[in-house]
Order: structure tokens, then C-alpha cells, then sequence
RNA sequence: GGCGACAUAGCCAAGUGGUAAGGCGUGGGUCUGCAACACCCUGAUCACCAGUUCGAAUCUGGUUGUCGCCUCCA
């Protein structure tokens, strides 16, 4: 397996820290908000990693925070009149059903900030004792001139930093000693939530969470550090000025960083989405006018690294492409269930050796830095291939085979293979196709025409196949 | 100003030295009472220029354009 470091700028070999095992740290979003789309993406690109490990047999431990306490959530706070942690807790239920139903798996750790306080005053003063941070009127800054090796994730370097620094003054930040050094721990300001330090009631910056966590799930070296690209400076580098400072060994293997999703603004242009910018749409939003696993489906098309632009028009072929899955899966169903040959030909189990073709360029794909866009290429040619291959004739076993085949594939996409086809309708509509089927026996094609052309009304859409008719919703 | 990424058919998107995957869409056809599904056919010499090479979308240099990071951000 290969992986894009960024931290080496380059792809290489995969070789876990402890054999059969992988650890995988990625940043979670600051919940003040329903996520966005681009806040999805990382989510949807890192669960696929998380499972394709876990298909290839590795045993994974996942985490992934949620930032619950931070100053726009405060701010939030202040302006629903509720508290920080009512506004947390509220997005975080949020975001959990948005996650839920864009196929993120439930096998992962989500810890919040605020449940690691003790951990993160631990390692601020393992960072004051080693001479990496210090204290100034209640705020702990850390010492970015003390570690030798800041910049090496995003390849800056420090004068550079030093000469390019624009003259943005934050408030409260005037006792640093380098323009460089960043927040570890800020006193509280009048009406915030606070808690106990030896430096000042107060709370932590947002850069120390994630090392605390980090070393507190997964220990003090991690196989894998993930998130969007956008956090590889400075979130990911002071992540590693703390962690390396205080745990004194290397902190993550592999740096995995995703490009952005990008959205039209108002000029025509394509232009990053972010919250700070307000062109943003919700994953809520995109759940009103899509079943979110075509979202899911929509960004595995390209490769992770790259930039990909949204629109509506994306989204619909998106959602066509997956329908073709779909109605394969439905097919390799009805085959499946039907009664007639039992046991496969002997032509019919050629065909599936034949067919481990797709599973091998599936794989080989994944197998190349992830490039889930070449994998789901693979998934296609294997539906041409079993629309090619199959016909009424076909054993059971042998649809059967299929079938398990090509939902491995999905279930590594986190993609869902439940076609609907189980589901039951209700009396009416029964009754309706039922009468629909006399009709056109008996060549009463305007009525059967009616009736089809009512349960479209209902969002039900019939098709007739040379094994009887077969229904789906809208 | 510093650093970096990208530029492939109508749209999206793989491919990083040997004569361009896949999807969506379009048009034509087969099947079908019709429709839908499915299947067959239908499309690019890879931003531009110069170079390296027997051979380049793929390497090097340059040009143009787009995007991003350097400040909270997935």
C-alpha cells in the first residue's frame, strides 16, 4: 500500500508502527454549526481509508474529535442565549446524523476537547517544564523558535514566516515573546466558560487538543494524522512542535491531507468552501434534494488530493451514475431469489475467476495512495461486466457470488447495497400494480399507462423487465 | 512579498516514459405495447512554447491561466 505523505512530499510504502495494526488520528469539525459540505469531506475520504485498512485485514483505532469549546461557539452561545456547552452538544447530535447518513461508520473514537482538560494542563506543563512554553499574565504561549524542526510539514520556514507576517494584531496576544509563538492555555474573559489552571481559570487554544488526544487514544506515535489541507499550517505543525516537545518521539508516521471542495460563488468563479467565506451549503442542505450517499458517491469520484468543484449538476450525475450501480444490485437480487438452477455451470464459474479481475484493479487502486476515482472505475466495468454476463438463465449461486462480490466492493466505499427491494407497499399501491398487470395482459395499455403514471405521482416509479414488473422509489 | 497545487473530450475524472480508464450527458441503434432498465455504436493527442528521449499527457525549462496556504477554517 502506498500513501501520500505530506510530510515527505512524497508516496510511500505503508508500514505500520506495530504490525497488523493501524492507528488513525483525524481533526474533526468546531461545532458551532451544521457541518458543511467541505467539513464532509474529510469524513467521507478518511472513513473509506479507516475502511479499506480494515478490509485488508489491519485492525483499526479511529479517532476523531469534536472542538467543543472555542471562541465562535462562545460567541454562538452568546447570541442564542444559551451556553457553550448547549451549543456543542446540539451540533454534535447534529453533525452525528449527518454523519450517519453519509455512511460514516460508528467504529470510531469522537472525543470532545473538554473532556481532556487534565490531559492537556498535563502536557502545557510537561511543555512549560522542558522549556518549550511559557507563562505571561495567565496565558501560556509555546516557544515556536525553541523547536528546531517547525515547518517541516508545510515546508516553511521560520524567517520567511518572520519577514511575510502580515500586521494583524490579536487581542490579548501582546505579551509574546516571537511574533511566531501561539496560545496553549488564555485566561477566561468576563462570562466565558472557564476551567481551573495553574496559570489562570481559563481554556485551552485549539492547537493542544488534538496532541492531548491524540497521545491519550492512540498513544504517543500515531501511524496516521489526517485532515483537510487547509489545517497543514500552522494546526498541524504546531500539532507536532507540542507532541514531538513533550512526548520526545516522532508523533505521526503519515500526514494525509485532502484537497478542498470548492463552490461557484457569485462572480462564476470556483472559490474554496468555507464558513469564514459564507458561500457554504449544509450537508442538512444537499439532504433536502439528495439521499446523502450520493454526496458520499459524488466525492469518491476523484482523488482525494485533488480539488473538487459542487454543483447541482455534478450532484445529478453523481446520483445517476449511482443508480446504475443500484440497478444492478437489484438485478443480481431478483436472479438471486428466483427459483430454477441451483448450483453454478461450469461456464458460470469461469466467469467468476474471470471476474476477480475487477477486485484486483479495485484493490490495486486503493492500494495507490487510496485513488478511490480508479476504484469506483473498477466497480463500473465490473456492472458492465455482470450485465453482460447474466440473464434469466442464471443459477442462483452464481448471482448469489456476484452479488457478495460487488457489495464488498460498496461496503469498502461505504456505500449502501440495500436497494429497497424488501421494503413493502402499501395495500393500495398493490392493488393498483396488480390491476396495472391485468390490464396490460389484456392490452389495455391506456389504463396500464394510467396507473403508472399515477404512482409516479406517489414516487414510485415502475419498470417492466423481462421477469415481471419491478418498482423503486423516486 | 514567501511557499505550494493544478491545467486531460460537452461536463466530471483516472492515467506520471511506450501510441488516452471509467462515469454523466448527446446522437443513432437493439430490446420493449410504450416508457424505463440493459446492451451495441458515437467523442479528446492531453493549456501554450522550447528541450531531453528511439518514443512524453507523463521528464526539464519557460509562458499563460486557475486555485490554495502564509490569519479562524475540513
Amino acid at each position: 500500500m502506498k500513501i501520500y505523505n505530506t510530510l515527505t512530499g512524497k508516496k510511500e510504502d505503508f508500514i505500520p508502527l506495530e504490525e497488523g495494526k493501524v492507528k488513525i488520528y483525524v481533526c474533526g469539525p468546531t461545532v458551532y454549526n451544521l457541518i458543511h459540505i467541505g467539513n464532509a469531506r474529510p469524513m467521507v475520504i478518511f472513513d473509506t481509508v479507516r475502511r479499506y485498512f480494515a478490509y485488508k485485514g489491519y485492525d483499526v483505532t479511529y479517532v476523531s474529535n469534536f472542538t467543543d469549546i472555542d471562541d465562535k461557539i462562545i460567541k454562538k452561545a452568546n447570541e442564542d442565549g444559551s451556553d457553550a456547552g448547549e451549543v456543542a452538544t446540539h451540533f454534535i447530535e447534529e453533525c452525528n446524523k449527518d454523519m450517519d447518513g453519509l455512511g460514516i461508520g460508528k467504529d470510531m473514537i469522537h472525543p470532545l476537547a473538554t473532556q481532556v482538560i487534565p490531559e492537556m494542563i498535563e502536557m502545557i506543563q510537561t511543555l512549560i517544564d522542558k522549556g518549550y512554553a511559557y507563562e505571561s499574565n495567565g496565558t501560556v504561549y509555546y516557544r515556536v523558535r525553541k523547536f528546531k524542526c517547525y515547518g517541516k510539514l508545510s515546508g516553511k520556514n521560520i524567517d520567511d514566516l518572520e519577514a511575510g507576517h502580515r500586521d494583524i494584531k490579536v487581542a490579548g496576544e501582546d505579551d509574546k515573546e516571537d511574533n511566531l509563538d501561539f496560545v496553549l492555555w488564555k485566561p477566561k474573559k468576563e462570562g466565558e466558560p472557564a476551567w481551573p489552571s495553574p496559570w489562570s481559570d481559563g481554556r485551552p487554544g485549539w492547537h493542544i487538543e488534538c496532541s492531548v488526544m491524540a497521545k491519550k487514544y492512540l498513544g504517543d506515535s500515531i501511524d496516521i494524522h489526517a485532515g483537510g489541507e487547509d489545517l497543514i499550517f500552522p494546526h498541524h505543525e504546531n500539532e507536532i512542535a507540542q507532541s514531538e516537545a513533550a512526548n520526545g518521539v516522532p508523533f505521526a508516521k503519515y500526514w494525509m491531507h485532502n484537497g478542498f471542495l470548492r463552490i461557484v460563488n457569485k462572480e462564476g468563479e470556483f472559490e474554496k468552501m468555507s464558513k469564514s467565506l459564507g458561500n457554504f451549503l449544509t450537508v442538512r442542505d444537499v439532504s433536502e434534494k439528495y439521499p446523502l450517499e450520493v454526496l458520499r458517491f459524488f466525492m469518491l469520484g476523484a482523488h482525494y488530493r485533488n480539488p473538487i468543484n459542487f454543483s447541482d449538476e455534478l450532484m445529478e450525475s453523481a446520483k445517476n451514475g449511482l443508480e446504475r450501480i443500484k440497478t444492478c444490485l437489484t438485478r443480481l437480487e431478483e436472479l438471486g431469489t428466483k427459483t430454477g438452477a441451483e448450483g453454478m455451470s461450469e461456464g458460470e464459474q469461469e466467469k467468476i475467476k474471470e471476474a476477480e479481475v475487477f477486485t484486483k484493479r479495485f484493490e490495486d487502486a486503493m492500494d495507490d495512495d487510496f485513488n478511490t476515482a480508479d476504484a469506483v472505475a473498477s466497480v463500473f466495468d465490473f456492472v458492465k461486466y455482470i450485465n453482460t454476463n447474466t440473464d434469466e438463465n442464471s443459477s442462483v449461486e452464481y448471482a448469489k457470488t456476484l452479488h457478495d462480490r460487488l457489495c464488498e466492493l460498496m461496503g469498502v466505499l461505504g456505500l449502501s447495497t440495500d436497494t429497497g427491494s424488501d421494503e413493502l407497499l402499501d395495500e393500495e399501491v398493490d392493488n393498483l400494480i396488480q390491476e396495472r398487470n391485468e390490464a396490460r395482459k389484456n392490452k389495455d395499455f391506456v389504463r396500464a399507462d394510467e396507473i403508472r403514471d399515477l404512482l409516479i405521482e406517489k414516487g414510485i416509479i415502475l419498470e417492466d423487465t423481462r421477469d415481471g414488473v419491478r418498482w423503486k422509489r423516486k
